[in-house]
DNA sequence: CGCGCATGTGGGAACGTTCTCAATCGCGGG
DNA sequence: CCCGCGATTGAGAACGTTCCCACATGCGCG
């Protein structure tokens, strides 16, 4: 054994192990291994040679001590196990991994103090950046110093109006009228939202049962709104003034979609359509409907948000408004790099395109 | 503005910082922020004041530097958008973020060389632990590698023979026996297994169209391997000694489950019952079945692993083996915490129970 | 009265890297 | 012959923290 005594076998080798081995400053090694300044040929691959002698891997922490970035994200939302979020992450991981960068995930369950909890963890570890779906509009406090800290935020599938940062989202509002006029043209008039949207107040003050139709949750989340007013677009568009009639909103954790959808079908005058917000609620709503013995789409036609793998597989297979989840979530990762990298520039909105996909959850009212 | 002029606006405060507006020396600081030695209560109170009044958060990679810990774990998973693995590594982030740590997270597609990746970054960025459902059941170098190099490794839904880890798993051979006992006890005889283990040789070679019974991917993952051991054990026992007739195993990214069940529709004497190893591959199933002109339960019985909410939501609703997802990504993170805080025991394997759901799926076979 | 001990405190090293700076060498041109 | 310049090198600081150790107190006890 010619190895280094002064390393005590177990500790993995470090830049003075290597420039030992080579015979050269800990300065030579260093550029060396770093590719930068100028170095002989000779010493350059003695230094190459000792290094993979040695086995030895940069301390990124070091590194990082030094040039100030990590090179990991930060990635914030609501809930992994929703498909919508799952493949946002999946996009977002795939994005930074080939841009050289790891990310760090945090769940917050639509609780703004979870998000804020977060935000400070990933930050006191240093993250260069950070990628919200942040659980609330208004109180963006956390994201906003994080941001005037030098802490890039993108914001992800929402907005926050006061924040000045970039954000990737989706044509919320026309997205959803498009959907809704789909159902206006087949004939449908009595159509249904139904959604959840904001966390409960506080406590257990607040209304118990929100399941009567207009009390929107306090500070509910930007895109739910705009799903909704996209939805009483089109429905005033079709000459339906009264748009709230059978629009239900519940909060997260609190109301559970498929009530929300039996307290809808109990109607006198049912609706024979519904739209649904997301994938989860439209299960709430299947689920619901077919314990009311209805079907789909003869009794009672369904469209929803995002295309999950479910909604090709079941039968009849349903009509969507299809989301780019990963590409979402990798234009979130370059707006937020080439913000670390150093850009100035005003804040950037991208909207990525839907695609409503029509399958067979469609068809004419009942009586028609 | 009272603030020390020797720190620039808009660098963050440090602890030298604290020390000056307190009075103190770093050490004192330090140990009055850390709460350890002995720190006399008024200087104490002025170190806490201090830190108050600048907003001084500690700087967790210096932290690490010193202490050689950097309370995050690295999840390694095949794909987060697979509904399994998105409610592990809920059940990951969850327990973890309760623990104290964070979790970077990687997926791996099921490719080795990604893995390999993927442990070398999380190394480099000094994770505590890793969490890993193993792409490969021999390849396994970079893990005992890791582990041996004193970064624990936990094994999660999957085993490596070789490797002395702890694991958290399943008994996927009971639960499989059990759930295909069931469909034998409706009257089954002609039982198919479909699923997707082990990613595709190399390049291009190897069987192109590996539908026909026996050839078994090479390096198949252990998880898939135990279910069909299950499946042939019960076939077996209920008298039935050719358990390969309908039995169709392809590889990721190559067969499609969808494409493997229309051959096995297609057959003269087609299967009765299907037992799905996954929930995506229930998917798959489901509609090559419903493209075939048949319907479940009636012409063909449905039961697969894992409980997702489309398998509550759609009708028939899917009976399943449910697999404590949650728990098992908490479980492997308690592991690996004991693990990491020094503990030094033998391998521990953890077995969660899975629960079966008879929910509507299963029926007599068609003649019956 | 002096010794030991517990308590509080500060100075300095260490972690492993990057970066700035000055010093050395060789060599061609004035 | 000497100056200057580029290429190459090494010493030392810095990043922000924790840890080890030495040093003062003060007090009880022999």
């Amino acid at each position: 054994m010619t190895t280094n005594r002064s390393r005590p076998a177990g500790r993995p080798a470090t830049i003075p192990d290597v420039a030992r081995e080579a015979g050269v400053s800990r300065s030579t090694a260093s550029r060396a291994l770093a590719d930068y300044g100028s170095v002989s040929p000779d010493a350059r691959e003695r230094v190459r040679a000792a290094a993979e002698k040695l086995g030895y891997r940069p301390n990124l922490l070091a590194r990082s001590m030094i040039t100030g970035r990590t090179h990991t994200l930060g990635a914030i939302v609501a809930d992994i196990q929703n498909p919508f979020f799952a493949g946002v992450t999946r996009g977002i991981t795939d994005a930074a991994r080939a841009a050289g960068y790891q990310v760090l995930l945090a769940n917050t369950d639509e609780d703004v103090a979870a998000e804020r909890a977060a935000v400070k963890m990933l930050r006191d570890k240093h993250v260069d950046g950070l990628i919200v779906a942040p659980a609330a509009t208004t109180e963006t406090g956390h994201l906003a110093a994080a941001h005037a800290a030098g802490c890039p935020v993108v914001l992800l599938d929402r907005q926050a109006p006061g924040l000045p940062a970039d954000s990737v989202t989706v044509d919320n509002h026309g997205a959803a009228q498009d959907a809704v006029r789909r159902l206006l043209a087949a004939g449908h008039r009595r159509i249904a939202l139904v959604s959840l949207l904001g966390s409960a107040p506080s406590a257990d003050a607040g209304a118990e049962r929100a399941a009567a139709a207009t009390p929107l949750p306090t500070d509910p989340v930007s895109t739910g709104l705009e799903r909704i007013e996209g939805y009483r677009a089109a429905l005033r568009e079709a000459g339906l003034s009264d748009t709230d009639t059978y629009l239900r909103t519940g909060t997260f954790h609190r109301e559970d979609p498929a009530d929300l959808t039996a307290d809808l079908l109990a109607l006198p005058e049912p609706p024979t359509a519904v739209f649904a917000t997301d994938s989860m609620i439209a299960l709430g709503v299947l689920s619901a409907t077919r314990d009311h013995g209805l079907r789909v789409p003869d009794d009672l036609s369904l469209v929803t948000f995002d295309d999950t793998d479910w909604a090709r597989a079941v039968r009849p297979r349903v009509s969507v408004v299809a989301q780019p989840v990963q590409e979402l979530g990798a234009r979130a990762v370059h707006s937020l790099i080439t913000r670390i990298e150093g850009t100035t520039r005003p804040p950037e909105h991208t909207v990525l395109d839907t695609e409503f996909i029509d399958r067979e959850s469609i068809a004419p009212p009942p009586g028609a």
